[in-house]
DNA sequence: CCGACCATACCGACCGGTTGGTATGGCGCA
DNA sequence: TGCGCCATACCAACCGGTCGGTATGGTCGG
């Protein structure tokens, strides 16, 4: 999720260049794969810094994960998209915003979360519920709005909940899949699956066909 | 992807015990994670055994992503929702399967390509393109009764390409959302994920509502 | 204004255990 | 006799984590 850099400032101290490496170093190798002694030499920093700052590796990872989940709650609660008028437009402008986001190489636009908890789920409940509070916490920044479409447009059959998850779900699937692919074809293979979701709240909001290509 | 056991034959050789390991084990820990000497008790062989058949860990990885590719393909080859005459049901009935398949421990009824994708993707290219090979290839396997049910139904504005492949990133999203989660509650939010693409589908098909309501 | 005292931040050598991988030898079947 | 199949023994590199120590800066009583 989210670009790589542009709005998280670059961190002064040890532990914030520690967050961002492990950012980084995670959405490209996962978790297991890189070692505290990577990480170190990634943030400048050397091994006595790591452990002043977090017991273990696995606390790295939690807090990694809470980091994450601050910078990407911040980025979005920032985002232009909640001015529109129209809920339904707002859930449609997240969706937008999301698909511009995705671009470069997996690692710029992936999630850590995402990586993270796909292996650790079982070995470690702490990462696992840190990643579980980026993730569902994603959703829920957006379930408001989806209440309020649905409201408007008379939508049944589900709960703004569930849709909001869906919203993750197809943004992690989408992760994983592009991962498939080699560089340059990865990002298209993300957007296009952002664009079966929109095309979904579409049908779901009864977006009239050509307002719905607009973008 | 598909329950633990049933459809897959109790090897007996050291290879093949191997590869089952590798697929329950890399499932739960992811691969990194899962250390060469753990596959070998796991499969009750030595590493002389392990070394024997397969080169490298990686190489490994690979058999493994190939075998998995192998039992899912002929698993679903041989589903009986291929004998609908409608090719929408054929479509609706692939994502009933789907669903049945998902329950237990999340360990049970997720990917191991798509585990493996996610930590090997940039170490590792051979990973990547086995891996690509089983969802991509798992996708195309629908992709045929896609276009023939967009034909029937005149759906434009997307493939069936990207349709099938779409079918893979929901349900490679909805197992690491359902990781995220304690076991009890995972597979009900998989199956969530799953609900939504089949109503995506109904909507794209234009399925009548009392129709849509029969699983 | 001072120096005793202490907390925080950080350094880098070091430790025991584990890692992926190798070398070699035996054993059963053709 | 040879070859596929596997077991045992072993290795160097690397792993997460520890530990004794230093540099810095703030906060006291006197």
């Amino acid at each position: 999720m989210v670009p790589n850099r542009p709005f998280r400032p670059t961190p002064t101290n040890a532990k914030g260049k520690l967050l961002e490496a492990a950012v980084q170093l995670v959405r490209g190798n996962g978790f297991a794969a890189t070692s505290v002694d990577q990480l170190c030499a990634h943030a400048g920093v050397t091994k006595g810094a790591f452990f002043h700052h977090f017991a273990s590796k696995e606390a790295l990872g939690v807090a990694a994960a809470d980091y994450w989940s601050e910078c990407t709650g911040a980025f979005f609660a920032e985002a232009p998209f909640h001015h529109h008028a129209d809920p339904v437009d707002r859930v449609l402008g997240y969706i937008d915003l999301r698909l511009a986001l995705i671009g470069g190489p997996v690692e710029s636009f992936s999630c850590v979360a995402g990586t993270m908890v796909q292996e650790a789920f079982r070995s470690s409940a702490a990462i696992r519920i840190a990643c579980e509070a980026s993730i569902i916490g994603n959703a829920r920044a957006l379930e408001a709005d989806i209440a309020e479409a649905m409201v408007q447009r008379g939508v049944t059959g589900t709960t703004a909940e569930s849709l909001s998850r869906h919203v993750q779900v197809v943004i992690q699937g989408a992760f994983v899949v592009a991962k498939t692919q080699e560089e340059s074809a990865a990002p298209d293979m993300a957007r296009d699956a952002l664009r079966h979701l929109r095309r979904y709240f579409e049908f779901l909001f009864r977006v009239p066909q050509e307002r719905s290509a607009d973008q």
